[in-house]
RNA sequence: GGCCCCAUCAUCUAGUGGCCUAGGAUUCUGGCUUUUCAUGCCAGCAACCGGAGUUCGAGUCUCCGUGGGGUCACCA
């Protein structure tokens, strides 16, 4: 297979969603399966919407995930550089030349004179194309207009000729020649449009093939013509099938829930994260679902990707989170965990890797790191006030004329001698519940209920250990004074 | 509205004319395991958008409908 060169170029607007991160994850897969190169370039030619904040968390959240780039605005590379704004001076010299090969013509009109056009093409019920003049504006019009105070840009010169594009997902698909028209490709403030400066770039970084969204394949006609113009190659291409929300919509970024970042604050691994997306809009084949990046890479072929869209599906992502959490070694999971804790606003102490590794041992099961904090998060912290849970009071506690009240009381009295290890008191444990030949449930829950006020904690010698002693044996008596609901 | 694209369980999908009584995964339901929760294990429910063709034979090919999505920006 030939080298693929390939490239992520986002545009700096905000954190990166699901979406924009599959397209990296596809772009990136396909460099490294073919030794080819990925790069990263920022497309900040908008400078309205520009939010310089954006480039690092973009970087950030693709590091994450454990997608890397050979070239990028942050390592620098053959090709620098890597941002769309310092290259104006690139854009400006194509702009020239096209102008100069007559392949391009200055307009300048007024964005109220180009909605009127639209318009009444609109209740024409006809598709709308820019009217090109005859004779075109010359150097001059261009200058007269500016003085006017006119907004000036140049505008590609069509053709006029059926485009087809030769895409490895969806096969030729042939843009009409009067679908076609005179598109902006530099802006009145100078910066080139996405479509100019996307197509320039590609061909000055060595880019020969183009993974991106759905969304640009009815478009592909513009930078197809425009390289023709420049004498730039024709790189492949692999169209992506959309992701969708749950209502069928398309992903947009001001769903904030789509951000990766906000994945990576829930308590979602990674890899969990690239699993899932790479089987949105592609599949091996066969019935394998789960895998690996380096297996992804071995197993991944462009022609496998599909044409429908998908929707995006949390429930099914934190199934393969669970699995990959319960795949993961423990210095893994150590190692995310502590990212994990790192962003987040814990009770819990992130410098002590021996009691993480037992959290995580007591904390089987788990499906987020969220859970752990949900399950175990009370019982480092010390100033927690204790809400009793109804329920949990009167099933454990209340029930049968306080049976759970009378085993606390013991309790509280047995575990005051008690050693303070997990063998310790499950020993004890087991011993009461020989005793008095009942099960563990009745042993366990109210000392449960008493410390935490719920019914769900790891198991309780861990549970214990954790709080300590004296908050034991505090929160014990706490609860007898308090005798939370009842009845 | 013009154009482009798409169409298998609720969701992600396998399926490239007979291997399909349509397979897997997620969800859901039931059961088992368990000191709680979660995990895990087992079982079950559940789909070829409609209509014409082509063919001995169609989920798979063709056409027409219908439905959905995308795009028509001085946003990318």
């Amino acid at each position: 297979m030939d080298k693929l060169n390939t490239r992520f170029p986002p545009s700096p607007t905000g954190y990166l969603h699901v979406g924009g991160a599959r397209t990296a994850l596809f772009g990136f897969v396909m460099a490294r399966k073919t030794g080819g190169q990925f790069v990263l370039r920022i497309e900040d030619t908008d400078r309205a919407r520009h939010d310089e904040s954006a480039v690092d968390k973009i970087i950030e959240d693709l590091n994450w995930l454990g997608i890397t780039w050979d070239q990028g605005p942050d390592i620098g590379g053959e090709n620098a550089p890597y941002r769309q704004s310092e290259r104006l001076h690139v854009y400006c010299q194509y702009v020239q030349k096209l102008l100069a090969a007559g392949k391009a013509y200055y307009a300048f009109d007024t964005p109220e004179e180009l909605d009127a056009m639209r318009t009444s093409a609109q209740k024409a019920k006809q598709n709308f194309r820019y009217p090109r003049p005859n004779p075109l504006p010359t150097v001059e019009d261009a200058e007269r207009a500016r003085d006017e105070g006119r907004p000036v840009v140049v505008r590609f010169l069509c053709p006029g000729q059926d485009v087809t594009i030769c895409d490895d997902a969806f096969g030729d698909v042939t843009m009409p020649a009067d679908q076609t028209d005179d598109f902006i490709i530099q802006k009145g403030d100078m910066y080139p449009t996405y479509h100019l400066a996307n197509v320039i770039d590609d061909a000055l970084m060595g880019v020969n093939y183009i993974m991106r969204g759905q969304e640009f394949l009815g478009q592909s006609w513009r930078h197809k013509l425009l390289r023709e113009a420049m004498g730039f190659d024709e790189p492949g291409y692999c169209h992506l099938p959309l992701i969708m929300d749950v209502q069928g919509r398309k992903l947009s970024k001001r769903d904030g829930d789509v951000e990766v970042f906000a994945f990576r604050q829930a308590g979602y691994l990674p890899e969990a994260m690239i699993n899932y997306l790479a089987l949105l809009g592609w599949n091996p084949g066969n019935d394998i679902e789960r895998f690996s990046m380096a297996e992804l890479i071995e197993l991944f072929t462009p022609e496998r990707v599909g044409k429908t869209n998908a929707k995006f599906d949390r429930d099914k992502l934190l199934a393969f989170n669970t699995d990959a959490i319960a795949a993961a070694s423990e210095d893994r999971l150590l190692e995310a965990f502590k990212d994990y804790l790192s962003i987040n606003e814990t009770p819990i102490p992130s410098d002590d890797d021996d009691l993480l590794r037992r959290i995580l041992r007591a904390n089987k099961g788990f499906r987020t790191f969220a859970d752990i904090i949900a399950k175990s998060g009370i019982l480092f912290d010390a100033d927690a006030v204790i809400e009793y849970e109804p329920k949990a009071v009167k099933k454990w506690l209340a029930k049968g004329d306080g049976a759970g009240w009378v085993m606390l009381a013991e309790l509280r009295g047995r575990l005051d001698d008690c050693e303070w290890t997990v063998e310790a008191i499950d020993q004890l444990i087991a011993d009461i519940c020989q005793q008095h030949d009942i099960g563990m449930g009745k042993v366990a829950q109210p000392i449960r209920v008493a410390v935490t006020g719920r019914a769900v904690s790891p198991s309780i010698g861990e549970t214990l250990t954790f709080l300590g002693k004296e908050q034991t044996l505090l929160r014990i008596e706490n609860c007898m004074a308090a005798r939370p609901n009842e009845r």
